[in-house]
DNA sequence: CTGTTAGCGCGTTCAC
DNA sequence: GTGAACGCGCTAACAG
């Protein structure tokens, strides 16, 4: 199978679809219908092509026929990061809704880097994508240009910007850090953690820091209690380690919030290690409702943002708006449910 | 930026690489080899070329050029799951890889069905992917035959098929679980218990039970304590139930092996949270040292199977067979290196 | 260093 | 229901 010299044990030349025509004694033409659904083409005839495309292994080329059809085909998604299980159930909602559309995404990841999305989003534009979904509403100035000249629908995510490329299909990471921040204020703490990344690149986790913020001012609490640990995504480790810095500053806090479960659970593994429980000497709470926050012991109070829901619902947007099925009286900003999920960690 | 209508802020038509032509005062072959790096072409006219490039919002179209070159700078990657952070660790092994070769991957997942991955391989051939990387070693014959005749480079991974496709970049499940289970062995565990998903369609999943059903045999212990909970991949929560049937049935287990982290980590929580002390009253080990693992409290005893390198040196192989770089001195098998990660709970 | 010609493998369009 | 001519946007191969 490898490249190299001439011992390749099966066709010197991938079959095209000339080869089966004259396999099959029929034009090209007629291939190319019975490969499309629509094809009127007789059943004897199919019959013999399928026949023939069996036998010399051909499988369709697609690239060549986008470049006629002008439709390729792709759908490109750019997230964050491919290893953060938030972000690879939106992806899994974008393969989902994709299913049986005839579409295939082409996937990239940024890093947390919007030079790096930049960068992606113009190589996937290489590919002439009929759609784009976007993680997050803050792009470089080039990535707004060469999306808009590329005349095709984009879905901003995880966001709700304030001035939209195309469509959005997210949430106020701000509102809904406030939401949580105030729930808890409402069983009564008063001394309030943040532990969040160092925060120039995730602008989620900003936005979540300035909800923080925004919420206890508002009660007139403290908001100064902020640790920032590590490149975003703030991982496990960091999370346990920002811990101890937050209490070794701040001994008295009564509750620490984290920017996404993976920190927090680092941070309540730490404090178990300690020997500290958890909520009675310090309240944890998380953001994202990752599956390890719902069954760590205790469970950790975090905030519900229906991940794969995003990617489903920004994939159907995407699909009707290639497909021009685009229904009119939906809004062009689609908003996902928020909750703050109570449990025993706050 | 929407489809529908004539209402488009911009271009009705992309621009092509004749309008960047016309623009600049050369040929299309003029712009096409200031586009390329190897291109030979004054300083002067690649400037105007760039200038009219950036004038017309220009992005250069890849599947047209690939038609002719045939290449079409795709990868195609098969995994099991996205949501898998060992299998996504994989992922990005191989993008980070592929970095700066001008490669690009198309990933699927199969959701452990080999049907599934037939299906994924014929749909990404149509795209003629230059290599494709898959996750295991069992595969339809079509796969295989599909694969075979597509005439490109194949590395099978996370596994040590017996006939491999062509290449190989894995470790045997089998063996990984066994070293595990003798080292615990080793340690004075008597009572093993196994917590795997239901088997069918998780190959590695089977390969590792029988891992662990042939060292207690070969050491003359009892290997019949095996729950089979959920579908593959069995998850947090279902780690937790398994391990609730498996001490109702078998209460005086030693320690507990699960197929995975993530069940390990369900099963360890599950039994802190009935008062269990881990490892005195039950010991727990996993496999595949995900991050929870290594942060958990206590933390856990598992398998360390460096996802993120079978990933990159999948790819860099690949990469050497499509550039014709292959490493003559290298084998078609490469092992990775595996070890017992010894930790807390057992 | 640059231009010309030809053609990649398909789908569109029109003919029959 | 089927076929022929043409062209999609680009690059290979050669010429200058």
């Amino acid at each position: 199978m490898s490249e190299n010299s001439s011992d390749r044990p099966q066709d010197p030349q991938q079959p095209t679809m000339a080869d089966v025509a004259r396999r099959a004694g029929v034009s090209k033409m007629t291939v190319s219908r019975a490969l499309r659904h629509n094809g009127a083409v007789s059943a004897e005839t199919r019959r013999n092509i399928h026949a023939a495309i069996e036998e010399l292994g051909y499988v369709l080329d697609q690239s060549a026929g986008s470049l006629s059809s002008k439709r390729t085909g792709f759908v490109a998604a750019i997230v964050p990061s491919i290893n953060n299980s938030n972000f690879s159930d939106t992806a899994r909602g974008i393969t989902d809704a994709l299913e049986d559309t005839g579409l295939q995404l082409l996937l990239g990841y940024t890093d947390y880097a919007i030079e790096r999305e930049e960068k992606l989003v113009e190589a996937m534009l290489r590919r002439r994508p009929e759609g784009v979904i976007l993680t997050g509403g803050s792009h470089t100035p080039r990535t707004r240009k060469l999306l808009s000249s590329a005349g095709i629908p984009v879905v901003e995510t995880w966001d709700v910007p304030s001035d939209p490329i195309d469509q959005v299909v997210g949430f106020s990471n701000e509102d809904a850090m406030a939401l949580l921040v105030r729930k808890l204020a409402e069983k009564g703490y008063r001394r309030f953690g943040y532990i969040g990344g160092t925060t120039e690149r995730d602008t989620r986790g900003s936005q979540r820091r300035t909800g923080f913020q925004r919420v206890l001012n508002e009660l007139g609490l403290p908001a100064d209690r902020l640790i920032s640990f590590g490149a975003p995504p703030i991982s496990i480790e960091q999370g346990g380690q920002a811990v101890v810095s937050m209490l070794a500053r701040w001994p008295d806090t009564d509750v620490v919030i984290c920017v996404s479960d993976l920190s927090a659970f680092g941070a309540l593994m730490e404090c178990r290690r300690r020997g500290l429980r958890v909520p009675e000497d310090v309240a944890i709470a998380g953001f994202g409702n990752f599956e390890v926050a719902a069954y760590s012991h205790p469970r950790i109070t975090t905030v519900d943002v229906e991940c794969y829901e995003i990617g489903r619902r920004a994939a159907v947007r995407l699909r009707d708006a290639i497909l021009g099925q685009r229904d009119p009286s939906l809004g062009s900003i689609e908003l996902i449910r928020i909750r703050v999920v109570e449990r025993e960690s706050a």
